[in-house]
DNA sequence: CCTTAAGCATAACTATTTGTTATAGTTAAA
DNA sequence: TTTAACTATAACAAATAGTTATGCTTAAGG
């Protein structure tokens, strides 16, 4: 049996593809994360990355494993974030519901925009499913949630954050020669499909399109996370489609292309209307509403 | 920030109602749960349990915080059985899959049984929602899955092996005078509600005999958990209705009566018929079978 | 009313885990 | 080549997780 600590550990290492900077997105020092990794390994009698001179990959059984540990993180930092909300004093934390893949990406980069601003501000930061999110926003836990193309609702204010595509992202080697993609041609390729609409609403207008467009796709690989759709194509397994900030953010050993026909998506930010807000909460929300519409300039940073 | 052991502590201690007898279920001493759970406390700024002299209770946060503990819990065991599923010899292990409260109260006592009679078995348990477990079954994770009232299946052998039905529970002080309580009683008493029937099938039929009695419940807490059903029922909030083996095994503090018109529900074990089972789960399958119908002796041991 | 037994807290430890810095070894790329 | 980026190991230090022994409180029984 290991640990919530072993699992972060592996969740971090899975994610950055390496123990430096898995360590730095830990705050500990490299050594560490080695020897815990190694530690994990020697514990569950698998080995979860193969180690090449100045790179590591991950074994089939990490790929397998990686959802849970995700699942596992989520599950942890909601039952802490659930206690912190119990007891601090809701005017002087922002509390914000987002998804897992954005809380990864994008909020952090806004919190720490906002951060510039604000120094003082205290954040509270639960990763859910879509629909968990709202019941959520229902029960007033969040000031806000930030969303993939979230449904409309009466009792929600919504603000649309930004209006990406879909992008192709395929490994440097295996990439398509034009650089606008037809859709049509990934029924030629080996194809990694991400299921679990739930995470990923962005994938729901994927396959309306596919569908409309009367494209079947030769899928040889079907994934829950983003992170392990990566990790695929970068390995060379085929194509995948994932939404464009996602692919920025992870995108550095990765080849893009954008797709013909687009396929759009939105990241909202969504707030309950009845909900009393702090004042430091409208501030925020406020200065969402300002940034809405250029987020891409955040993703360089 | 708590670990996944405080909330393993925690957890066990809500669940048994002392830290003595948590201590116990943990395999550790008793003064090393009593610091455990002084830390988490500390550390998230809540008190969990009041402290009397021979007893603890759950504070409020407590109830709350129950449920997404039994989370937490099932999450990281989940993982941990998944990755030894990736590595363990199949022939030697026998994987069962099982809903939480079945494998917080019948299935040790079944595994006890047959650990008498074959020393040497090892075996692999995963707590899951009834839905999650088919989802196993038929992508061949478990050898068999024990739960509540399960779909029929042609892909499934189904074996039926207790037939139960609802009991009230209430506390010793508010107990009902008739020993079998006419259901149409519950719309005069506070009746504390369980929700989430993904975990608990059987609370579906209680709801349709409800409907159709037409009796309405004048609810005043919903809940996910039987655990904090039995917590408040036990604090005298009200009545809850929850089946005959859970009153069982937690009901030692409190009332139980039998309900007017009987309730029923049923425990089986399925397997895929597809699957080719190993020698040792081919024997455990066979001595459920066998037991099949006479599980209430199990109870008292 | 006094004794007993059950149950929690504290003290005084030990063992294990988690963390650190310093450093050596490997190799892709300039 | 040299450099820079990465991983592994060694040698420690700090924090956590565990132990037993023991004292305090009180519900229950004689």
């Amino acid at each position: 049996m290991i640990s919530s600590r072993h699992i972060e550990v592996f969740y971090h290492v899975y994610n950055e593809g390496s123990l430096t900077r898995a360590a730095k997105a830990l705050n500990v020092s490299q050594p560490l994360v080695s020897k815990t990794l190694a530690y994990a390994e020697h514990k569950l009698k698998l080995n979860l990355f193969v180690r090449h001179a100045r790179r590591l990959s991950p074994t089939p059984e990490a790929d397998i494993l990686f959802k849970h540990a995700a699942e596992v993180n989520q599950q942890i930092s909601k039952f802490n974030n659930i206690a912190e909300n119990l007891v601090s004093d809701p005017s002087s934390t922002i509390n914000i519901g987002c998804t897992p893949s954005l809380g990864l990406g994008l909020l952090p980069n806004l919190l720490n925009e906002y951060l510039k601003l604000n120094p003082d501000t205290k954040f509270n930061i639960v990763n859910l499913q879509s629909l968990d999110l709202e019941d959520q926003l229902k029960e007033l836990t969040f000031d806000l949630v930030i969303c993939f193309n979230p449904n409309d609702s009466d009792l929600f204010q919504k603000t649309v954050l930004h209006s990406g595509k879909l992008v192709l992202i395929s490994s440097k080697e295996n990439s398509p020669q034009e650089s606008i993609f037809k859709l049509a041609g990934i029924q030629d390729q080996p194809f990694i499909k991400i299921k679990n609409l739930k995470t990923n609403a962005a994938q729901n207008n994927l396959d309306d399109v596919l569908k409309k467009e009367g494209i079947s796709v030769n899928w040889i690989a079907e994934t829950e996370t983003i992170q392990v759709a990566k990790a695929m194509v970068e390995k060379g397994s085929g194509y995948a489609i994932i939404d464009d900030f996602s692919a920025a953010i992870y995108g550095d050993k990765i080849s893009i292309n954008e797709i013909e026909p687009v396929i759009g998506y939105q990241i909202c930010m969504i707030s309950n209307k009845e909900k009393p807000l702090s004042v430091s909460a409208k501030s925020f929300i406020n200065f969402l509403e300002k940034l809405s519409g250029n987020l891409d300039q955040l993703i360089e940073g």
